[in-house]
RNA sequence: CGGAGCGUAGCGCAGUCUGGUAGCGCGUUUGGUUCGGGACCAAAAGGCCGAGGGUUCAAAUCCCUCCGCUCCGACCA
């Protein structure tokens, strides 16, 4: 391919609207172009980076021995009605009707049309297992698009889905998932962890995120160095000792006006925060409830969900508030509340905790000397893990201390259970002709997200540096003389050789001057680059160099060997 | 949804406070000189100054409404 002939634009400044270096460098690049916000274009480079990643999925999932479909991106609604989720999706998912008023959606996932396909087809154990996948763009109306790729409304998504005859037999299909994913990163150059996360919507029992590890990444994940335990913050769990339970005095008011916060009251009782219980109250399915937490603590929302097996869960909102406990946001306590009958919920560490502070549920005042086990209603068994973990907490595994890296979740791997193919009824004869539901999992991976994790991953100051098996071109030729016959004569040769040879290779054959077609050649990070100029032909040969090379490192090789000697680099 | 900032040429920006009919750099086109890490000279093209309304002799600039984009937050008591 010439350069010329391309559709190339690369920029010198940085986009005004990018954050963080991997979208700066996809705009800069040319790789993609923004249409409207998180809406992205892309662009013919883009576009080959995108292919190749798309490449090594197909690959890998067709040897894990999945089998590939495509299924419609508009979704009847009455499928996502079917399952419950045309609800439970909320405002996540775009909705629209046709001109007859059926509504439809735009699929941000395919759960209920692949398990809707697969029950139709599939009606015997002999069957089973069966896992398919497509690779189909998706559509989230997410609160809030940003960093380019890494969150938009639109992206291309691979998804796969097992079907099993049971539980344990599932088991082998999510491990030749995790085992191919495992495959898939490394393959894209990527280093990414499997990381334990919560199911979230799409419910079930067991997960794992992959995450490539970055600064810019969005999500928390808490990590033992110990014993290798990595869990997203939304489901890392800590061990806790036993609270220390001193005897202490009956409980008595304080008054605290003005002071609201924990770190409000804190400073003005002149003691830690970690000395109070912080109360909240939440809307959980519409009723309230009071959850406590460690005054230095925040509650984790995902495990109270959970824990309180609720469908929705939101903070109350001011009057709910006031009615349960008896007091505004601020002097909020678990000690009578104002609703005698009130659940009261309660993170673990603060079991047979004494001596604390809490809101009096009276405005401006807090109680203090409070024993949760003689002043509160808490049943015992409203005692769980209900907070999020932090650094230096304690590894639930090994008793190591934990430390909090950032990630970008580029893969996402879960055991379903039979939630959807309940909701279907989707089952299956067994050998004694007797009727079971199959059960599922499901794997997803964010192809166009993935493509930006390699480049947050993998570039420097000049600019991307592409792993030879997702660079959009894996050579780029720096034709130095394109108006010398002789000189370009030798570059077009070389750039039919080694397409000949299965290597891709653009041949930038603009009029420009030496530093311009070095400095996009860095920009756009070329795995390895060739420099074919008059000079170097008279100093024997044409010039090699890899992209993460010094200029130093530059090699010269006769016209004849620079096959071979690019090939060589390309492996190392 | 709440708060803040920003919308001026393909990209990055100045001009807005203090109204006088639009400018700089990069990029693009043409010609010339150059030519190994973003050259130089000359000429040129390219703008409903986000949209609509208002004030004024006169609006990119002042006022109102709307739209879009970016960032922060979304009630932690």
């Amino acid at each position: 391919m010439k350069w010329t002939k391309m559709m190339i634009q690369t920029l010198r400044d940085d986009p005004q609207d990018a954050e963080i270096d991997s979208h700066k460098l996809l705009v800069r690049a040319s790789l993609v172009k923004k249409i409207s916000g998180g809406l992205y274009t892309f662009l013919p480079l883009g576009m080959r980076s995108l292919r190749k990643v798309a490449a090594i999925i197909r690959e890998e999932m067709d040897r894990a021995g999945a089998q590939e479909l495509v299924m419609p991106i508009l979704q009847p609604a009455e499928l996502w009605q079917q399952s419950g989720r045309w609800e439970a999706m909320g405002p996540n998912m775009f909705k629209l009707k046709d001109r007859a008023e059926k509504p439809y959606a735009l699929g941000p996932t395919a759960e209920e049309e692949v398990t809707d396909v697969v029950k139709s087809i599939v009606s015997s154990y002999r069957q089973l297992p069966i896992t398919v996948y497509q690779i189909q763009w998706k559509f989230r109306d997410e609160i809030r698009p940003r960093f380019g790729l890494m969150r938009s409304k639109e992206f291309l998504m691979k998804d796969a889905y097992s079907f099993d005859v049971s539980l344990d037999a599932a088991d082998a299909s999510y491990q030749a998932m995790y085992d191919a994913y495992k495959r898939i990163f490394a393959r894209c150059g990527l280093k990414a962890y499997p990381v334990e996360a919560d199911t979230g919507d799409i419910g079930g029992k067991f997960s794992h995120e992959f995450h490539v590890l970055a600064e810019a990444g969005e999500d928390g994940i808490a990590f033992c160095p110990g014993c290798g335990y990595a869990a997203n913050l939304e489901k890392a769990e800590r061990k806790v000792a036993a609270a220390a339970g001193e005897p202490c005095p009956a409980y008595e008011e304080v008054h605290t006006p003005n002071a609201k916060t924990i770190e409000q009251v804190s400073a003005f009782m002149g003691v830690p925060g970690s000395a109070f219980v912080k109360s909240l109250v939440y809307a959980a399915d519409g009723k309230p409830v009071m959850v406590c937490v460690p005054g230095d603590r925040d509650v984790n929302e995902v495990k109270l969900k959970h824990f309180l097996n609720a469908k929705t869960l939101e903070l109350a909102d001011y009057e709910m508030v006031l009615k349960a406990s008896g007091a505004n946001a601020g002097s909020v306590g678990p000690v009578k509340p104002a609703q005698a009958d009130l659940r009261i919920v309660a993170d673990q560490a603060l079991k047979g905790a004494t001596g604390r502070i809490v809101g009096a549920n009276k405005d401006d005042y807090h109680l203090k000397n409070v024993d949760l086990a003689r002043d509160t209603a808490i049943a015992d068994g409203d005692y769980a893990d209900l907070v999020i973990a932090q650094a230096g907490d304690v590894c639930p595994r090994c008793g190591k201390t934990m430390e909090l890296k950032r990630g970008i979740e580029v893969g996402h791997v879960f055991k379903l259970g039979t939630k959807y193919t309940d909701a279907f009824k989707a089952v299956y004869k067994n050998d004694q002709l007797q009727e079971n539901v199959m059960v599922m999992g499901c794997y997803g991976i964010g192809v166009s997200r993935t493509v930006q994790a390699v480049i947050e991953q993998s570039h420097d100051k000049d600019g991307i540096i592409w792993p030879a098996s997702v660079a959009p071109f894996q050579v780029v030729i720096d034709l130095l003389d394109p108006t010398d016959k002789a000189v370009a004569k030798v570059a077009f040769d070389l750039e039919a050789q080694l397409e000949a040879a299965g290597i891709d290779v653009l041949v930038d054959d603009r009029a420009d001057r030496p530093g311009v077609k070095f400095k996009d050649a860095d920009l756009i990070g070329f795995p390895v680059r060739v420099v074919v100029g008059a000079k170097g032909l008279a100093n024997g040969g044409v010039e090699v160099k890899r992209r993460d090379q010094d200029k130093s490192r530059m090699k010269i090789v006769p016209t004849a060997d620079a096959v071979a000697a690019i090939r060589e680099l390309l492996a190392q």
